[in-house]
DNA sequence: CATGAATGAGGATTCATTCAT
DNA sequence: TATGAATGAATCCTCATTCAT
């Protein structure tokens, strides 16, 4: 006789993956990779240590998998915000007020990206651009190759472009001064950028 | 009575801890910090794994010494080209030459640089950012102010503007992609930034 | 599910830690502190050498966790013995044999307290004394104050004099001449004590 | 040609020796046998690392040397002091003040002597049990034998009670208690020997 | 004799991972 | 699935000692 209906089974399964799953944002964030301590993250999570091997194989597929949690929270969260508006000079704005938005909610993540895209694991590297390819995707197309196609930008190639953009986006995205204030100033990198890119 | 006169052994010292240095430089930069094996320095510098302790104290002091170097490295690189001409428009196209120059003559420090100013450790960010500060106020004060006093350059705020361009150019002197292309067009770069900059 | 119930797994901890301690003793009794070796420890207890750090969180805890561990049973003894007589001299007696017994009984126990309380580290000292204090007591309460009580002892100042008579005790406890013959005559240490405690 | 002459040559050896024996009873006092630093101690006496090697084939040898040392400068101090008086009962009252003045006078001695007789290093123990024959034998002779035959003390066996007023003695001789105050009170424990001893 | 750069054995400690229950 | 005891590879660092000058 099962404990739990399948159903049942499947949501307490998601729910200790994803408590592992957070424990690890918060610990991976603080530590970095490599000095992150996996039995913390399960006891963190609540559970045993062994018990995060139920459900991720090695340390390196936690990552793995958080990494690309992290890059879908993002780009649902991008999505979301760039939707809203039709105008891709507006897009433009609100992608980059999104970056503000994400490091203050969710700054362990935008932590642990930065720290990925950046440091020296080319594996993971790989993976996290791979991961990012969709919002790449989505700054190329439905910002910058919009743009030109409203006559709003000015006939750039939308690849390099977009990987201007998202590369000034992603340490946005993250980086916070030691006194809270932004790194950059959200609104000088808009100017720039709608100066770079208008028509 | 002296093994060695001071002259011949300061150059004994500074040639062994030269090496050194140029070894770690190496190794931090295929494994990173963390996963580097400082014996393994050590003894790719010529040495027993001992060595490396007559000469830092650790492997942090290590690391720290690398900053440095680095930083120093890259600064003299820059005001070396860009001193070279006048008008800041053009110091600004000679700075975004720099990345690509450094990137490829400097691959290993310039993967150092990016994954400590990117990287987890704090400490080490910290100071690499106060390492690079020179750098900083180079671009705020001998391009963006003096473009904006040559009348080139619009009255942006020097101090903010020179992180944009450090931010980027930072990225640049570090990031290749997987097929040996920048990751950023200079070009590019350079006519967004004069764009984002002109008068 | 648990993998033992917890008294099962007190049961297996408490026995596994208790092997260490007893692989511990031998180790430290064999080569003093310094040149034990922690992995050995572990290894000659039949674990892994990691294992060991799964119940001390250092060499130093396990030596601190050894000298206390030995403090208590060297009052037992101690207790035991002389509680079985009512006269102070008999007592006095009684502890004195108890000297003989427990070096030979507990030969590594009595050469690490030996070494720890002789021995240049300042912390261990304190901590070994410390751990010794009931048995100080002890002398002075249960011996000497009550020698004076019942009239068979002279009005000394209990406390040195527990001092003296444990410093001697001490060394008897641990001493042993390189032909196996004690170093200090029981008999006479006895007749000399009494003599000077004789009202 | 020689530098200096022999003479001065010896003495210039002489008094290189006795400062590097020196910062060794600093450093051994300080440290302990396995924590002392080869090369500070060296470097404390005002020479290069490599100086110490000229006058000791090895850190043990020092060592033993150190032993030798204290051994006699002990030796020395106590026949000082006991040949000054006739009376064995008097000597006694001298041997036991010494004890205080060496501690005071010689502290590092002491510490390094004392951490030798209840260390774990059995080839040190002994040989210190060695260089301190001397000191068991005057006081088996020209104390406890001389006082027999003054008809001051009673017919003890004078090996044994010398093994027991030397272990008293170095006991005193080293050990004082946190506050500065001797762990023994030496007026007691003369009367406790004089106690002892007295026909 | 003096020097100090170089050596390399040795050891405490960490922690990802396994697995019997 | 959950548990946590056990494992052992991996590595930073210390320092006594050597030796070319």
């Amino acid at each position: 006789m099962p404990r739990y209906k399948d159903s049942e089974r499947e949501e307490i399964t998601g729910s200790t993956r994803q408590a592992l799953l957070e424990a690890a944002t918060a610990e991976f964030a603080r530590a970095g990779y490599g000095d992150a301590n996996v039995n913390s993250i399960s006891r963190a999570a609540g559970f045993a240590k062994g018990t995060i091997y139920n459900y991720f194989p090695s340390k390196r597929a936690l990552m793995e998998a958080l990494i690309d949690e992290i890059a879908e929270l993002h780009l649902r969260v991008v999505v979301e915000a760039v939707s809203q508006v039709e105008a891709a000079s507006h897009r433009l704005v609100r992608f980059f007020d999104t970056a503000r938005a994400f490091v203050s909610q969710h700054h362990d993540q935008a932590r642990i990206m930065i720290n990925t895209v950046y440091g020296p694991d080319e594996e993971f590297r790989l993976r996290a651009l791979h991961a990012y390819q969709p919002m790449f995707r989505l700054v190329a197309e439905e910002i910058v190759a919009r743009g030109i196609a409203q006559g709003t930008f000015r006939a750039v190639d939308p690849e390099p472009t977009s990987r201007l953009l998202m590369t000034i986006y992603l340490v946005m995205s993250s980086h916070v001064a030691s006194d809270g204030q932004p790194w950059l100033d959200p609104a000088q990198v808009v100017e720039f950028m709608l100066r770079g890119l208008e028509a």
